[in-house]
DNA sequence: GCCATTTTGGTACTTTAGTATGAAGCCGTA
DNA sequence: TACGGCTTCATACTAAAGTACCAAAATGGC
């Protein structure tokens, strides 16, 4: 946030600075006005798509980032988050004690915890409500 | 496409109207041109904006609407593609069934050909790899 | 060291998922 | 009309998932 108000602090500074030299050309008759309009719609052609793209990859829609408050809230621990990666990522319970090297009948524990905490009857059930909760990445 | 190629081509006639009405101004000799030179950055800001927006939602990551052409790429037909999407909704062949008032065999079969077709192994798995695919929305 | 939680693993069982195969009706097209 | 694709459904089977219950290490904090 205090990088978004350094910026547009800066934006207003040369915007302001802009108008000084619009100014200072008009007094001196030359056709330089042109060339600072140009400037202005560069410049402001930037900061329409750098706002863009700002709010694009703040978005959770687009969530690079997972919110471990959630995680914690619901009591889900660090092994059962990782197993239920693993299920979203199509595996079976099999596959993931080969993976995690542990047994597959310790897999099947913490996906009984994990659809307790999650609510869910099913693993994909558990899938969806995961990412609905934003627990896992879309 | 050519609708971009309007839209540009009436912002850049703008652009040389408004170079026109500057000079003009500039031999009136009033103070217009911060007007101007206004208007042209709030123009080229809500370009800058509109450029951003568009190719967003033109962009296959942050998919709003899918992809019908994969799907039939995939051979994966209506119905079918009716069944992945309450697969990825964590409902049960027999859930799914009652959904569409189809029997739970007829929901075994879909799957079935949704998981070669997907080239899965399990449901868990058909939904990642409908994801990856874009089929489905993530 | 003690306690709570986590992680691990097992057995026995029920339920759900998935495969294989066959078959019937529908619809559009060559 | 005959053919292919879609949708429907069934049976019989195997595989995987999930439940219930128990128990023993390991871990981390007090």
């Amino acid at each position: 946030m205090k990088k978004t108000i350094f910026v547009f602090t800066t934006l207003i500074l040369s915007l302001l600075v802009l108008f000084r030299i619009s100014e200072y050309a008009f007094l001196m008759g030359d056709t330089a006005i042109e060339l600072i309009i140009a400037i202005v719609a560069i410049v402001f052609l930037g900061l329409g798509l750098y706002i863009n793209a700002r709010r694009e990859t703040a978005k959770p829609n687009t969530p690079p980032n997972v919110d471990a408050r959630k995680i914690e809230a619901l009591g889900i621990s660090n092994r059962e988050y990782e197993v239920l990666i693993e299920i979203s990522n199509g595996l079976s319970n099999k596959e993931i004690g080969e993976k995690l090297y542990i047994s597959e009948s310790t897999i099947k524990t913490h996906v009984s915890n994990l659809l307790v905490k999650l609510d869910a009857k099913r693993r994909t059930q558990a899938i969806q409500k995961a990412k609905e909760l934003q627990i896992l990445m879309g």
